[in-house]
Formats: structure tokens, sequence, C-alpha cells
DNA sequence: TAGGCCATCTGGTCCT
DNA sequence: AGGACCAGATGGCCTA
């Protein structure tokens, strides 16, 4: 199991974790630790410092309160890392998989690649989108450019294993309605919600074989947008050559 | 058992 | 000085 934050104690790796005051999780083992040496550190420190004191320097600080500061410092790193996990399964709750207790989560390296896979879909699709709005407004005609449409006329095109994105519903309704070969598509090649996702989707390729692999992260069941399957080029994924992968991959 | 993924600790660096 | 950020090290869990 991969979580992090959002499933703390679910990880076996962080076992009986327990919250102190400040948000901080630890371990039992840690925790005992811990309020032992705070114990120890806050007798120690009013035994010498009745008053409070002034702030030691680094330098003047004896063992048990540079083992305070390192607790310190460790819960505040802690924290940190939780709140950049949290950010990450923000991510992936509004990534096109499916969540849920039986679906294995994705990895943050195939987060982040999908995600940015994703966002250069939609951009690539919203691209398209403005074109084929200003063809629409601009001129020319919504039948001649249904019968354009290769999705109303290659009805013998193999039926589309990508789910029809909603920006691709926005448009088909926007040049005239779901296209009819779209509502006579075999519920077949409707991706069921947990049909083997492809690595395809999205144009998402494995950049490097171990990252994201199948089929560890990307065959494990998930859901794809709701919507029927569309052979159009807009619900194609985005051409991804090897460069284009290379970039991807290795880009930072 | 090896490899992948992860959480945590730790020391260093930079910024306020 | 204190906090945030980062990267390396370490160890645990899981899966093929």
């Amino acid at each position: 199991m991969d979580s992090d934050t959002g499933s703390i104690g679910s990880r076996s790796s962080s076992p009986d974790l327990v919250v102190d005051d400040a948000g901080s999780f630890f371990s039992n083992k840690m925790f005992q630790t811990y309020c032992k040496d705070r114990e120890e550190a806050a007798q120690a420190m009013t035994e010498r410092c009745p008053g409070g004191g002034k702030a030691k320097t680094r330098s003047e600080l004896n063992k048990d309160e540079v083992q305070e500061l390192r607790l310190k410092v460790n819960s505040r790193e802690r924290r940190r890392m939780h709140d950049l996990n949290q950010a990450m399964d923000g991510l992936r709750e509004v990534m096109p998989y499916a969540q849920g207790p039986s679906v294995r989560k994705l990895s943050k390296i195939s987060t982040l690649l999908l995600a940015r896979n994703y966002i250069l879909m939609l951009s690539s699709s919203l691209e398209e989108m403005k074109k084929l709005v200003g063809d629409v407004y601009g001129g020319a005609g919504i039948q001649s450019r249904r019968a354009a449409h290769p999705a109303v006329t290659a009805a013998a095109v193999p039926a589309a294993h990508l789910p029809l994105h909603p920006l691709a519903q926005s448009l088909h309704s926007l040049v005239g309605g779901a296209p009819s070969a779209l509502s006579a598509a075999p519920t077949a090649a409707i991706p069921s919600p947990h049909s083997p996702p492809t690595t395809s989707f999205l144009g998402f390729h494995s950049p490097v074989p171990g990252l994201l692999k199948e089929p560890l992260h990307l065959t494990s069941s998930y859901r794809h947008f709701p919507g029927m399957p569309c052979p159009c080029s807009l619900c194609q994924p985005l051409p991804t050559t090897t460069s284009t992968l290379h970039n991807l991959s290795m880009t930072k």
C-alpha cells in the first residue's frame, strides 16, 4: 500500500501512528522515545533555566536540547511531507482514474507524469475546440461540418477504445449534438468502470519502463470519464513520439 | 529474493 | 535564529 498521508496508519511502514498536539505523527516506538526525550528535556530545561532564560546558540545546547530541537525539526519535516502528500492526493482525485478501496493508488511519479500529459491533452483539446468553434461561427455550415466529422462518415471506423472527454462532449454538442455514430457505438467499446486501463489513454504512454509499468500502476481497475467512444481526432490520444515521451519524462 | 515505493530522519542551504 | 526546502540514507512493506 502506497498510501501516505491520507491514509495515515494504513501503511504498515507507519504502524500504530499517533498524533501529537501539533498534529504530527509518530510510530509507537518513536512516540515513546519522543515522550521520554520531551519529559527529560523539559525537566532538564526547568532545572537549568527556571526563568525560561534566553535563547542559547546551537553550540550551547546540551545533548537533550539538541535532541529536542532535532525532534522539532523532524516533526516539521514530517508535517511538510504530509502536506505534500495531501496535495498529491488532491491531484490524484482529479485525475481520470478511479479512486477506491480496491484501486491501487497511482504512485507519485505516475501521478505527476499523468497529470502533465493530462494537462497537455486538455490544452490540445481546448485549442482544437477553439478552432472548430471558430469554423462553426465563421460561416462553415454545421451540416457540411458534420458530414466531414469522422465519427459520422467513418461508420466502419473501429470502435474507439478511448472515452469521450468532457471537452469533446462539449464540442460535439456545440457542433450539433452528439454525433449519431457515437450514440450508436457499441457498448462493448465503452470502458467499463473497471475496465483494464490502457497506457495510451490521454496519450499517456509509459515513458520509462519501470516508472509507469503495467500492470502495477495502470492495469488496476479505474474509471474513465463517462461518455461514448468517439473516433474523431479530438478524442484520440495525443501523438506521442519518442521525442515527445522523452520530453515528457525528462523535462523538469 | 530483488526491486519498487514509501515514510522518516538528518544535515545542508537558502530565505525572512 | 528559525523555518522551509531539498537530497541522501535507511529501513519497512509489498509484489512479481
